[in-house]
DNA sequence: ACAATACTGAAGTCACGACTTCACTATCCA
DNA sequence: TGGATAGTGAAGTCGTGACTTCAGTATTGT
């Protein structure tokens, strides 16, 4: 008798949306490594550790934190698992970005306005 | 006699540009935290270290990191330094953002193009 | 000239995290 | 059924890096 359903042991792992995790995760160079890897298409965990040379053990802990992140998403299905592109993360950091940018260009517009309207305020 | 300049001592730091030392620097949450701060407006190197409760020499370490990387320019005037925000290493982590982006891209396009025309490479 | 301020530089401490090894389970295939 | 393959989990090693302290230098104000 087999199970239904032969799916992974591990319960999927949601990530939590906020850009320290991001950051957190893309400081390493060699998670890094595996996402850019992961951009030319999907790849299993020994796929990974193979060119990077170091063990399938180190790969799997680097893969809990970028699927923590939102940056990587996996699938094991038999024996093997399979590793993806996750968008999320990606968008949590240009989300970060973006806030930063707005916040320096509202100080510009007030700076502007300030020196176009000198007596406004007086 | 005063010298003609009292500008800053130490050579100025010239960032790298590269993605690696911008994930690196933002991978720290206390020097996030310096970068979300400047977005308000220059701010000194104490007036970093107060709020954070670190001592002025961490922060100092700190912004060493974030000027390499292109996120932060400092200039001493007297004896105060002065921290601003950089853009370009802003710039950087865009530009790493879009390529990864296109890398997928790519990828769906040729899988599209496989898909739509299954005959042409048979 | 003196004291207070603002920072710099060197050197040390300490925790965290990136790796390893080893023992184990689950799946595939012959 | 048994041996090879793919990955998991726990536990340990070790280097790096985020902080500290302390001892200095330059600038400012009185």
């Amino acid at each position: 008798m087999r199970a239904s359903r032969p799916k992974s042991s591990r319960s999927p792992r949601k990530p939590r949306l906020d850009a320290a995790r991001v950051f957190y995760a893309l400081g390493d160079p060699t998670r890094r490594a595996i996402v850019e890897r992961l951009g030319n298409g999907p790849v299993s965990v020994s796929g990974l550790a193979t060119p990077l040379e170091i063990t399938v053990t180190a790969v799997a802990q680097h893969l809990r934190v970028l699927e923590d992140s939102g940056l990587v998403r996996t699938a094991k299905t038999g024996r093997v698992r399979t590793c993806h592109i996750e968008t999320t993360g990606f968008s949590v950091l240009e989300q970060w970005i973006g806030d930063q940018r707005s916040l320096w260009e509202r100080r510009f517009d007030r700076l502007g306005a300030l020196l176009s309207e000198p007596d406004e305020n007086a």
